[in-house]
RNA sequence: UGUCCCAUGGUGUAAUUGGCAACACAUCUGAUUUUGGUUCAGAAGAGUCUAGGUUCGAGCCCUAGUGGGACAACCA
């Protein structure tokens, strides 16, 4: 009685509050004893060094989600500390990418740049305080100094040996450009026997005379990542700084820059959470970059690139990513999340919203023996049955027809219940036909038509009398009009390609990952369909219109088939 | 020969004071269906990496081990 009564109370309680992941428990607690204020201020910090993916997806969502769910503020802000590598070419994607997903940041879009002022004046701060120097030595000479994860390093000959004026000194002529790039670095004099290699006297400043694409030729000096990220957090006042995992090892610097700047109480933390890995792809920008310049894909927006933007192209719609983050979770574990809950989310998405269309892939004619030949009737037709609100439209119906290829089989397996020679199928929304001859090329045995009858008192509607186990879709040969569709499937044959060891990933491309079919018959109504319109290709899956497609050369992607149930029991053994 | 992080059905994530291991995807049945879609109903699948300890009671706390991952860019 006691028991059961307090299984009731867990019951209520489970119902009443959904469970939280472990960051949300962290900003809970900081709620609770009102550290920050009670506020929550979190921020996305790409780099725009390359196009974002749906790695970068998972953390805007839970950047952004987080600071709507807990009524707070997120920040977009550029890490750009490294102007060799970034472009402003990038940063109009990044900003296109975050907006396409549904999210807007408080005021302007950051910039780390905007900070290298504070950032310089807090390291003279710091040299004067005695705890960074300059170094003269070389980088293969720093790097030798540095030891390895199991030997200590050495302490470089100028750590100890300049004094504070002589740093500054040093300092300010390397910022005002005076010394060679790779000349000087400035150091954070912390401790070279650390077991953290990342506190064995990091480098906080390196010369490089390359312009700044927002700075310009203003500095020579550019701060390094970890003394630019937790010092831009503070500035803008992030409470809490989430990132990827590989950052973890990081974090003992990250604070310890943060110990040499902050005097009041506020101080941003650093928490760390696993990346998102997706079965059948690969994450890596670098290895990303590589598909693009070696020609396995056509460029950053492939629709089977798992960027943003290709995504975008391929047919996902910013919900269903955004769901799909939602439901993948966040947590510290390395995972390898399931594509197919990708599709599913897609799939659930596009069900509701996207218009139902006849379009045959692989045409096959037909030919309605005992229907008049100039004879064009309409039918009408339902646009989602889903959703009523989104009405009916008129499709042609004529004596010739197209159906799908694989709709018909000379010598039917069991179960089939498609066309095949004396069987009736349902034309959707039309009439039930009967095959009563057909065409083969004797050489190759392909069937090249099929001559049906049709039965004139089973016209769809109410009272189309009887029913047959098929319906197929269709369309009127005379009417239909021209498209090229393009059939994707995983880019990768194996489900963790970055995760083989001594395999490169390049060696599990799926060869067959684009299939282009030049010669489909789409009902006429798609003329009028515009890029990225989403349409479910009745019984076969949901296709988006291309870019590149025009009113003369219509183009469809697939974003990915129904589910196909027939398909699994076919190739059973 | 180091430091740090991680370990729950096939996959991913939960289990909020230490109290019957839950949800989603995937898989399999069946029903409905003018999409072999959708929807609905149901089934199977883990005893929580291992060994000890604390406890009336451990997925949860402690110790050790095992396995996986991160760290040695003038990249982020």
């Amino acid at each position: 009685m006691n028991k059961s009564g307090k299984k009731t109370g867990k019951e209520e309680k489970n119902r009443s509050k959904p469970s939280l992941n472990f960051i949300e428990n962290i900003i809970e607690d900081d709620l609770k004893t009102n550290k920050y204020e009670s506020k929550v201020h979190t921020r996305f910090p790409p780099e725009p060094n390359g196009y974002l993916h749906i790695g970068h997806a998972k953390s805007i969502c839970l950047n952004f989600g987080l600071g709507l769910k807990y009524k707070g503020k997120t920040n977009l802000r550029f890490d750009d500390t490294n102007p060799i590598k970034e472009e402003i070419e990038y940063i109009d994607s990044i900003l296109e990418d975050v907006r396409w997903l549904g999210f807007d940041w408080v005021g302007e879009p950051r910039y780390a740049s905007d900070y290298f002022n504070q950032l310089y004046e807090w390291a003279v701060k710091i040299i004067k305080k005695g705890k960074a120097y300059v170094d003269d030595q070389t980088a293969a000479e720093i790097a030798k100094q540095k030891g390895t994860p199991t030997k200590p390093g050495q302490e470089s000959l100028y750590r100890n040996r300049r004094s504070v004026e002589e740093n500054l000194d040093l300092f300010e002529r390397m910022k005002n450009g005076v010394f060679e790039e790779g000349s000087k670095v400035l150091r954070a004099k912390i401790d070279m026997a650390s077991p953290n290699m990342h506190l064995r006297d990091p480098l906080m400043y390196r010369i490089l005379k390359k312009p700044h694409h927002r700075t310009g030729d203003k500095w020579c000096i550019y701060p390094m990542y970890d003394w630019a990220h937790g010092q831009s957090d503070f500035i803008e006042g992030i409470t809490h700084s989430l990132c990827t995992l590989e950052f973890e090892v990081h974090r003992p610097l990250y604070d310890w820059f943060l110990d040499q700047i902050v005097e009041g109480d506020y101080r941003p933390v650093q928490t760390e959470f696993a990346r998102l890995n997706l079965s059948y792809t690969i994450m890596s920008k670098r290895k990303l970059l590589e598909l693009v310049e070696e020609g396995h894909v056509n460029g950053w927006d492939d629709p089977r690139m798992p960027t943003i933007s290709g995504l975008r192209r391929r047919g996902y719609t910013p919900e269903s990513i955004r769901n799909f983050a939602d439901k993948i979770g966040v947590a510290k574990r390395d995972n390898v999340i399931d594509v197919d809950l990708l599709e599913h989310l897609v799939r659930e998405d596009l069900n509701k919203k996207a218009q139902r269309v006849m379009a045959v892939l692989r045409p096959l004619k037909v030919t309605l023996t005992n229907y008049p030949e100039d004879k064009i009737e309409e039918v009408e037709t339902i646009n989602n049955p889903e959703d009523e609100s989104m009405g009916t439209r008129k499709l042609p119906f004529s004596r010739e027809l197209y159906i799908e290829h694989a709709d018909f089989m000379e010598t039917p397996p069991n179960k089939f219940f498609r066309l095949a020679p004396g069987r009736e199928v349902r034309l959707k929304s039309a009439y039930i036909i009967k095959c009563e001859d057909y065409v083969k090329d004797e050489k190759t045995g392909e069937i090249l038509e099929v001559f049906c009858t049709y039965d004139p008192e089973t016209k769809s509607g109410p009272g189309a009398g009887r029913k047959v186990k098929g319906t197929l879709h269709w369309v009127s040969a005379q009417r239909a009009i021209n498209a090229e569709v393009r059939l994707y499937d995983r880019l990768f044959n194996h489900p963790d390609p970055a995760g083989q060891k001594n395999q490169n990933s390049n060696e599990f491309l799926n060869p067959n990952s684009l299939e282009i079919l030049s010669n489909c018959k789409v009902e006429p109504s798609l003329k009028m369909a515009k890029p990225l319109g989403k349409f479910q290709f009745q019984r076969q899956g949901y296709f988006c219109v291309d870019p590149d497609s025009t009113t003369e050369k219509l183009i469809f992607n697939r974003t990915v088939p129904l589910r196909d149930t027939w398909a699994k029991i076919k190739d059973r053994p």
